[in-house]
DNA sequence: TGATTGTCTCGTACAATGTACGATTAACTT
DNA sequence: AAGTTAATCGTACATTGTACGAGACAATCA
């Protein structure tokens, strides 16, 4: 019977060392962990669209076939790999730290950063549920805003506002990164009709490209909003 | 020479009206409009997944190929159908309102309840340019805020900070809704190891499902950042 | 030792899907 | 009448995810 690796962490049940003298392909054995690491690379060097199941074999040195035993499908893959993408690698959670602002905004700022080294995790957000390493930065992100001293009561309201600031500011400049080609239609069509889109043709809008800075200072009016004091 | 139907427009070459007896099936014309609409009716009934050119087809009367005379190609439908959705149709933009902040709460709860009708939009707008009636909307929130009295300086900070509120909040709310099972799924790893998240934990963060009532109080907070004294 | 079982790999095959191509038909133009 | 244009659609194909089942090899058991 073929099941499924389970969801347990098994010791690795190694396998003999390789033959390693005639094999030309010194592969090491697949693995989940081994798997999404090559689709994020795949992901980064092709795009949402470029990860296929044969392709992702290939760069593994496997049969296509074979990941299936260590993933359940590709929509699998696709929910490790963002997942994968989120893990906080940050300083130790200091809970020292009085900052309680800068703490905050430099763990959002790692969040968007994360995100943006890899666009199409923007794409995927959307669609997949919260693995452990989201959970874990929402869980960072109340228990500092908690210990800045919002109440009970509004926590929830500004753990989603700052979620829900960082999400959309990453999925924005993530899909004007996505097609240049695109951006210039918009554009395009944006200056020839500029007499229907005055207001945001006289701010530039579309062509600022100070998105560091847009977002820094909007988060800091929104921590102005949330936490009025200081 | 199949020449692909040009972007302008045209005057509606129609043809001599169908011959309204014998045919069983009464169909109307094919048109970029009809499959755009038809396209928006199956995406709520099937989701993002379910839009299949042949399903489509078949909702229309149509044989399949009989589609790509008026459209170029899937990804088209689905740009057509995301900016179709966005249409804003709120009251005229009476200019002579005083209440600038209740303008801009009712754009962006009108914005954020257009996108929640249709759930599939969220998961679309990461990889979508900006179509005319999403720059419509922008433009109506840039000249609300500018005639609200925010510096030309601040304005696409403050465009693009609500924007990606909105955004962020349809997209998190949209991606809850789409699985109870995942959403079960996350919530019963976050009670079996709620000690890794013990803040929100405590505070039911993803409990909660006051959604209308958090996105209004975020959004006031943000607006009291953006605009301090009112 | 030989048999059995469990773990893992992968070749083959199939169903689903987007769409290229070209035939076909009907209306309009000259 | 003859040609041109607009529109429809059947057929065919390439691409993809993945079901199925046969093997290869190790560990365990008899």
């Amino acid at each position: 019977m073929a099941a499924k690796r389970s969801g347990a962490a098994d010791k690795p049940p190694q396998r003999k060392a390789p033959p390693s003298g005639p094999e030309p392909r010194s592969e090491q054995p697949l693995s989940p962990e081994r798997i999404v690491a090559t689709a994020i690379e795949l992901l980064d060097a092709e795009g949402l669209d470029g990860l296929k199941m044969r392709r992702l074999a290939d760069r593994l040195g496997a049969g296509a076939m074979s990941l299936y035993w260590h993933v359940g499908n590709k929509e699998e893959v696709f929910d490790l790999a963002l997942d994968s993408v989120l893990a906080y690698r940050g300083p130790a959670p200091v809970d020292a730290s009085e900052d309680w602002r800068g703490d905050v905004v430099h763990l959002l700022k790692d969040w968007r950063a994360a995100m943006l080294r890899h666009p199409w995790s923007a794409s995927l957000l959307p669609r997949r549920a919260l693995g452990p390493n989201i959970l874990a930065r929402l869980e960072l992100l109340g228990s500092t805003l908690s210990r800045a001293g919002v109440a009970d009561a509004d926590l929830n309201v500004a753990i989603w506002s700052l979620w829900n600031y960082v999400i959309g500011a990453t999925t924005t400049r993530a899909s004007f990164d996505l097609s240049d080609e695109d951006r210039a239609a918009a554009q395009q069509r944006l200056t020839a009709l500029s007499q229907h889109y005055p207001t945001i043709e006289r701010s530039r809008l579309l062509l600022d490209n100070d998105w560091d800075g847009a977002f820094s200072k909007g988060l800091d009016f929104l921590l102005d909003g949330l936490v009025p004091k200081q």
